[in-house]
DNA sequence: ATTTCATTTCGTTACGTATCGAAATGATGG
DNA sequence: CCATCATTTCGATACGTAACGAAATGAAAT
């Protein structure tokens, strides 16, 4: 994974409501499978997400677009079904980001010893 | 790590210039301890850190602006030496985000199964 | 004390984007 | 077709902060 694209992951979640989203999807995978076979999509609909973050009954112009913020940056996964949208994490995007920051804190690829 | 740090950290890093001087900072580890026993720092100097980032011959203000926000976010640890002030990684901010998102990933906290 | 060098602080400008309300779109049911 | 519901798009505002140059600070050498 290139350093741009770490960029570009770090910048969606630096924002204290798309880090809270993704806390919350993290908390509904509840072990099981959330992207199945034929790429369809487990997980609560973007008014369900919106109504834990806000409290707001139905969903925000602000939360909408902090979901495809996300979306974007290929940490979550939106599906429209019906007259929702139903979201979840992309686990192997964050697993990718873990392993980033993990060879960075052991300097893995120093290059400049001399 | 609560996760308002979390969002400390990631907001420190979601700078590109930031990144790039995190990631220069990673090579430069060499393999060795980068912070001794005695709490001294072992690393490139502020001015060397900014002519790798941006080529300029002496330190300037945005670096060394950017170097103090990594400073505050606990991922970089500054000591002045003389005239100058040498800079090197905290591996262990590194490898608590990695672990983070390593937990996020997993959903290993699902509190939402119901 | 004065000069020199590395860095920091200050003050300003410019740009990105989070947020909001209102209008538009898409999808379902009567 | 019309009504309703979930979501998205649009347009505007407001705020944070990256970037820059100039002046100030800190530390060593002469």
């Amino acid at each position: 994974m290139q350093s741009e694209m770490i960029g570009q992951i770090l910048k969606a979640l630096a924002d204290p409501s798309r880090l809270h989203i993704v806390e919350f999807l993290s908390q509904c995978l509840c072990g099981r499978a959330n992207i199945l076979e034929d790429g369809s999509v487990v997980g609560p609909t973007a008014g369900e997400v919106c109504c834990h973050i806000t409290g707001a009954e139905k969903i925000t112009s602000t939360v909408s677009h902090h979901l495809h913020e996300l979306e974007s940056a290929g940490i979550v996964k939106l599906e429209r079904r019906g007259k929702s949208t139903v979201c979840t994490l992309i686990p192997s995007t964050l697993l990718s980001l873990s392993e980033h920051f993990k060879s960075l804190a052991s300097g893995e690829n120093q290059t400049r010893c001399g």
